[in-house]
DNA sequence: TTGAAAGCGTTACCAG
DNA sequence: CTGGTAACGCTTTCAA
């Protein structure tokens, strides 16, 4: 079956392509009637003619020739993580609602592979980007500024990246919340385990840290375990022996991924929290219910970064000037840090 | 900044666009060769000028020429699932090595969404589609052949669907290995609980729950609980207390939200598995490994499923016939199915 | 309120 | 091997 283009529908309804047009891009007014330059009974007819014939706009015609795409790209790190899942499908409804389509692709935490995804989808015409850059990503991202492409930084921040938008969770104090909660529980020698990733959720929830740990005069037995993602499931076993050893009565972790490995040593080495070791985790998971005792977490207000960051952009995109917004964490109380 | 064309290109290194097309567009062989009708020198030439002046590929011009997108679309029911989810980031990944960019777009379990995704997809001229598609989405897919797209079903059968691809588990014999893991462990009264979606996954899981029940002349006992997405959170509840009033020794779950809940009800009225009821529950969480008993379930080959869903919508576009895949399931044992 | 015509940046065709 | 040129389907002036 042949494509219907708007030669076709303008021709079956007595009218030039210009009117069809208009009317195909005409916005509707809050009564449902279309707001252009044309006929009502013409525009009805032209309606009636589109839909009979199935006509679909040509996307790659409107953007060649407006520059235009109706279409933004959302690029995290790793679709498939628990966190970024949830946030792209709010952004995608929101999107949706906004009349933009929106563009996925991964960036694994790879500079290389961020400036690959940048390219790809610039390559589209995107109107605007949300990126959750990756550690050495400011460079690439600069480079798309000097295009005028709007960009809004999601979940992590580039401190020295100017002129885009910035949507993010308020990290200091997720890690201030985290380990306040567990020094009023009567914790003193209270640790953390944190990834080397160099990125600003991570830096500020370890700043959090120290800083509630500074307020109660412990700074002195603060304590930061560094892992990566990749040696994490050897690395967390020791350090969790060692804290042990050491008499450490409770751990803050700023992520699902550490949350699940240290869980996951414990019930190994038939540890339980919050005897053995009291615990505040972070994000959202069903493990966090169904665990033995229920787990204290930070949890992310996931829907409403999501949409704030793709009104962010579209705002942007219509010319207004970028913000930088944060939004604060909640704790939810589990069995996992009640008192001794 | 001004963006590059292919006739800045063309001026920069003396030659004409139609060069630095074929250039542009040149795959490389093993040897890392450029396979063109081009000069080498000329060649390496163009490909300095356009790397020096940041020439980027205008897709939208690009594609309203050539009719292709080099985009592929993949429209599940919900992205933030966890299945897909996972299946995504394989998708992606594969796409990305066949060269192709993917267009996320998400049905949510609704036709007419689905219709709305699709429709915005074929605008962008799309070269195929892998869906997954919900319980009357039927009629909309088939519209799609009319246009000649190549489409793959993926991991939902739609039987009355030809000329389409299908890469599928092979949901019976997952019904069939869970239930029998349970019969054999010398549970007799086993139950189902599923979702009336409509869709043949657990459709056809169910007729594997029945057959395994069958082949062990326990046909009479069989009992298949159904209840939907909304509902679950108050009647999985109910069917558990009836189940154990009832004298039901094992349930076989379907789908990890099901699971998911009834771990949750368990849980609430602090009954133990496999002691109070036996499970054999579906798909992967870190909450199977975590629980206090450790989870008997059915993996789905994710990546495989993913990946070879990529690789025959692509040899589609390429001309190749339709083909129906079926992968098989695995099961991995835990705590929960084992004797009483 | 309507229509004619000029491109947008590529690729594909044809000629040399 | 190389180059000229006509589309692709749309939006956007500009003029009527």
């Amino acid at each position: 079956m042949k494509r219907i283009t708007i030669r076709d529908v303008a021709r079956e309804a007595n009218v030039s392509v210009t009117l069809v047009s208009f009317v195909m891009n005409a916005k509707r007014d809050s009564d449902g009637n279309l707001i252009c330059p044309v006929n009502a009974d013409t525009a009805k007819r032209v309606l009636e003619v589109a839909s009979r014939l199935g006509y679909k706009r040509n996307f790659a015609a409107a953007s060649l020739r407006s520059g235009r795409s109706n279409t933004i790209a959302v690029i995290p790190n790793d679709i498939s993580n628990k966190f970024f899942a949830g946030i792209s499908r709010c952004i995608e409804d929101k999107a949706k609602s906004l009349g933009y389509n929106v563009l996925f692709a991964s960036s694994d935490e790879d500079p290389s592979r961020l400036e690959a995804a940048l390219d790809a989808v610039t390559s589209h015409n995107v109107d605007g980007i949300i990126v959750a850059p990756c550690a050495g990503g400011d460079e690439v991202i600069t480079r798309l500024l000097d295009y005028k492409i709007p960009v809004v930084l999601l979940d992590r921040d580039i401190d020295t990246l100017n002129g885009v938008g910035k949507v993010l969770l308020d990290d200091w104090e997720a890690g201030y919340l985290a380990t306040s909660e567990l020094l009023e529980k009567g914790y003193k020698k209270v640790e953390m385990i944190s990834y080397s990733l160099g990125i600003s959720s991570f830096s500020e929830r370890e700043s959090g840290y120290i800083g509630a740990m500074t307020d109660r005069s412990l700074k002195g037995k603060a304590k930061i375990h560094h892992t990566s993602y990749a040696k994490a499931v050897t690395e967390v076993e020791k350090i969790i022996l060692g804290c042990l050893d050491r008499g450490v009565e409770a751990l803050f972790l700023p992520t699902y991924s550490l949350s699940a490995q240290v869980l996951t040593v414990l019930k190994k080495h038939k540890l339980s929290t919050p005897k053995d070791l009291a615990l505040v985790c972070f994000d959202e998971s069903d493990v966090y219910s169904l665990y033995d005792t229920t787990i204290t977490h930070i949890v992310q207000p996931l829907k409403v970064l999501g949409e704030t960051s793709v009104e962010m952009l579209v705002s942007m995109i219509e010319g207004k000037a970028p913000e930088k917004i944060l939004l604060s964490p909640e704790l939810i109380r589990g069995g996992s840090s009640e008192s001794k």
